[in-house]
DNA sequence: ATACGTGCAAACCGTTTGCTAAGGG
DNA sequence: CCCTTAGCAAACGGTTTGCACGTAT
């Protein structure tokens, strides 16, 4: 069978995960744990955040041609995402239980979960537009 | 100025992806299109979807997955998407306007848009999964 | 002692881009 | 005619993988 080790490199990308609330790239987590493991791969930190969300500890917040971020908290919970720098922070509202009840009703799929995102700009790009834009 | 120009291929990647109602990737609206115009490349298909969508005569659909797919209905309406096999389709529930208005509430991001997408197994991958493992 | 895990670098894969030729307006 | 667009192939960027060594159990 198959076991699982805990290793010092495993215990450091799932610590540094849990403390953060920014939903981290695996390239942001890899900087981020260096500090305490200098010389971590960057495929080592991949490795550990599947191993991760396989176990339930985590979870990938995937949009297609934008890198992946990987977020600690695992409970249901919405994002709001910037279409310009990609930032995601989390969406304060109560999950709608309506989604997946109207898809169990409608779909034949075994419905596993539901993801709703809000696309907008943030504060920070706008100020980076307006400037562009006036120059 | 810029003239937009209606060349054979622009016309005929619109009219096929107008056509279909399955969410095609890229490559799979490629392998289409190829029918009519058996030379066109890929680089011109992905060129075209991203005219399309700048226009807003297509959108993408860009949440939870790894292929980009690309939607000829723009319309604000949800998807289900097969976990397994990643084919996507259209969810039939009325939009819940809750959502942007209290991300415009709560966050400072000028809101543009949101994304609803259930996550399942599809009935044809869950016969998969069964007879994979019944065997 | 025995695999599982790591670091490294190369492979991978969907998407984008630079270039040159073609053809729409 | 001019300038956008197509086709081709190479580049790109994030992610995954093969390999040999290291190490937790």
């Amino acid at each position: 069978m198959f076991t699982r080790r805990m290793t010092k490199q495993r215990q450091v990308v799932l610590e540094e995960l849990k403390k953060l609330t920014s939903h981290p790239t695996a390239e942001e987590l890899h900087q981020i744990v260096r500090h305490r493991l200098p010389g971590i791969s960057i495929a080592t930190v991949y490795r550990n955040l599947e191993i991760l969300c396989e176990e339930g500890n985590a979870q990938k917040i995937d949009v297609a041609g934008t890198r992946r971020r990987f977020d600690g908290d695992t409970s249901t919970h919405y994002h709001v995402r910037c279409a310009r720098c990609g930032r995601v922070e989390d969406l304060p509202i109560d999950p709608f239980p309506q989604i997946e009840e109207t898809a169990r009703k409608n779909c034949k799929h075994r419905v596993l979960t539901h993801r709703v995102e809000v696309v907008g700009i943030c504060p920070d790009c706008e100020h980076l537009e307006r400037d562009a834009l006036t120059f």
